[in-house]
DNA sequence: TCTGTTACTGCATGGTGATTCAGTAAAGTC
DNA sequence: GACTTTACTGAATCACCATGCAGTAACAGA
């Protein structure tokens, strides 16, 4: 990452603050995805927007508070997606193979890296742990929902709706971890199999009816 | 952490240069597995040893040099102990069932927090990705072997060994993540049990058998 | 158009912590 | 016991950034 002095522009921009806010923090957690927290600098949050330094700790008072919030923001984000998608799909099974479509780390779901820097900084900041423990949380109710419902109207079998999901989510973590940290073993298409295997074990399918749906 | 000045002793102590290094390298991991790599200083690494800072450096060139050597350091010991604690049991099933004891997020082994560190470095220093591919390749291969070698004697019945290795590695590493990251919320009793649940399916066998044997 | 508020900037400062270096003491060699 | 090698230290240095501050420009309301 290359350090550029901050280069002043002719005429200030100015945005509402909940605007600029935003900005920032979409600008962060991406810095955080491609670089890690350890390289995250203030001034290089700033000159991906051309704005000063200084805007920067105007908006968020310090650096970590700065982090806590990027983090928080991006698990809403997500999180608000996952439910979207699932709303969309007519059944339970549709509903269920577009969530792992997305969020298996094969997936569209672009956040696995930040994710995985979350857990390490939930290790030591209280805040961070906070976070991540209610975003696990609302999914694994978002997925249990699902699973329930599948249930009830007879499309899947199993005993222990909430298990599962908890049993799915620790599954899609591992794979992430396989998948971005020690990348390059297996193919895609394997992990997508066995993940969707392992689903489909847990609520009584077959694997291949949770394939990607056409619409996702 | 309190940073004390570092304090000389009157008479100095010196050591091999490779047991020295060993201690240095046993201390960093402790400090990044109670701190996280974030918080680990040069400095911190010295007190703990009483000795000063420049003799870190001394021994090993750079501060990210100590880092990975610290974590291929840490690699190696667990590997070590994993083959020794599996070649000791006599069965397959007992052998299986002491590895998962030990290294289950519930179980003994304590060096968790230190992976969850790793995964996210390793993300950023290729030299921490290769060490990490490296481990976890030697592990999956230990757990092929033990695999295979049950299936050999009858005691499992598995298609597929490599890739139950692997899916085994990867429902660990997500154990792990729920365990320490979003822990609190499913205790570490059923959390074992769902792991030898996984684990029983993979190889076919009755989870039960995979409790912790008496010797482990 | 004046006035106040809010978003924003440039610059300075201060703490931190890795790395350097010139030297010192223990151990090994002959 | 002189001489070399190796482990080690104390005290700089040096770069780096987060944060503080004193002011400036945009905008809103009257």
């Amino acid at each position: 990452m290359p350090k550029l002095p901050y280069a002043p522009s002719m005429t200030r921009s100015r945005k509402d603050a909940s605007l600029r806010r935003e900005e920032i923090l979409r600008a962060t957690t991406a810095l955080i995805e491609k670089e890690g927290i350890q390289a995250l600098r203030i001034s290089d949050v700033a000159q991906s927007l051309q704005v000063s330094p200084a805007l920067v700790v105007y908006h968020f008072r310090t650096k970590e508070e700065l982090i806590a919030e990027a983090f928080t923001w991006a698990a809403q984000r997500d999180l608000d997606r996952l439910e979207k998608l699932t709303a969309a799909a007519p059944s339970a099974v549709g509903r269920l193979g577009t969530a792992l479509a997305w969020y298996a780390p094969t997936g569209q779901a672009k956040g696995w890296k930040l994710w995985i820097e979350g857990w390490a900084a939930a290790l030591r900041e209280p805040t961070l742990r906070q976070v991540g423990r209610e975003v696990d949380l609302r999914w694994k109710e978002s997925l249990t929902a699902v699973i329930q419902d599948g249930v009830g109207t007879g499309e899947f079998t199993c005993a222990d709706a909430r298990g599962a999901a908890w049993r799915i989510t620790a599954v899609l973590d591992g794979l992430a971890v396989q998948a971005l940290v020690h990348q390059g073993v297996q193919s895609r298409e394997r992990m997508d199999e066995w993940a969707r295997q392992i689903v489909g074990r847990e609520v009584g399918v077959d694997p291949a009816v949770l394939e990607r749906p056409a619409g996702a």
